[in-house]
DNA sequence: TCGATATATTCCTTGACAGGAATATGATGA
DNA sequence: TCATCATATTCCTGTCAAGGAATATATCGA
């Protein structure tokens, strides 16, 4: 996943399907991008899971997947919890190193 | 940032350093990577300002970055209003997408 | 100051991946 | 069925980044 968010194209493509869903063309036309990088690029971000397609007669609406961003939130929430007591983190740990030091 | 942490051994780091701060050897011994490339991917964390450094003696303790996770959390946390409508929002665009084709 | 330890940097090689051009596939409407 | 539109795939090439080995830098203790 953050593989697949790495690449800037990618990303403006995830901020784009963010607003609404939309056809390959209308990515092609609003990103300024190529059709074959477009669905090259589409078809990374469904394997990381991050997009599906909907078929709607010859177009093919892309659309984010609240899945993925979901998991994402919970991994990024699972940090929370660190930088409230970071500072306390840091410093639990420096003396740690000092008792160390004095008997090894 | 994203493309930071796709690299599987920065993850890794990155998950290390989140149970506490570690200095560059015991990154090394943790996860048996070898030295120089611990050093290079804390560089690139630290770049992407996910990892901070602390002198201490010779050591050097790397610790992760608050404000980074804090920003990645904001920016996860903005998609949530999408998919508590996601289907309103995929429905709604085909139903446009349906009148269009009526009266063009 | 010197030796030792901890970490960073350089150089090199290799593999992965993005972009471009051309083409293939697939679905639709006449 | 055929022509056409929309999208996907392939092939090629260049670039960039990761890993390995060797070396440089820095900091401390004696």
């Amino acid at each position: 996943m953050f593989s697949a968010l790495g690449e800037p194209g990618r990303l403006r493509i995830v901020e784009l399907l963010r607003r609404r869903p939309h056809a390959v063309g209308e990515i092609v036309e609003r990103l300024g991008m190529r059709q074959p990088q477009v669905s090259k690029h589409l078809k990374v971000l469904a394997q990381a899971g991050l997009v599906r397609v909907q078929p709607r007669a010859r177009h093919r609406i892309y659309h984010l997947e609240a899945t993925a961003f979901e998991e994402m939130r919970d991994w990024v929430d699972s940090f929370e919890e660190l930088w409230e007591t970071r500072l306390d983190s840091l410093g639990r740990y420096l003396v740690e190193q000092e008792e160390e030091e004095k008997e090894p």
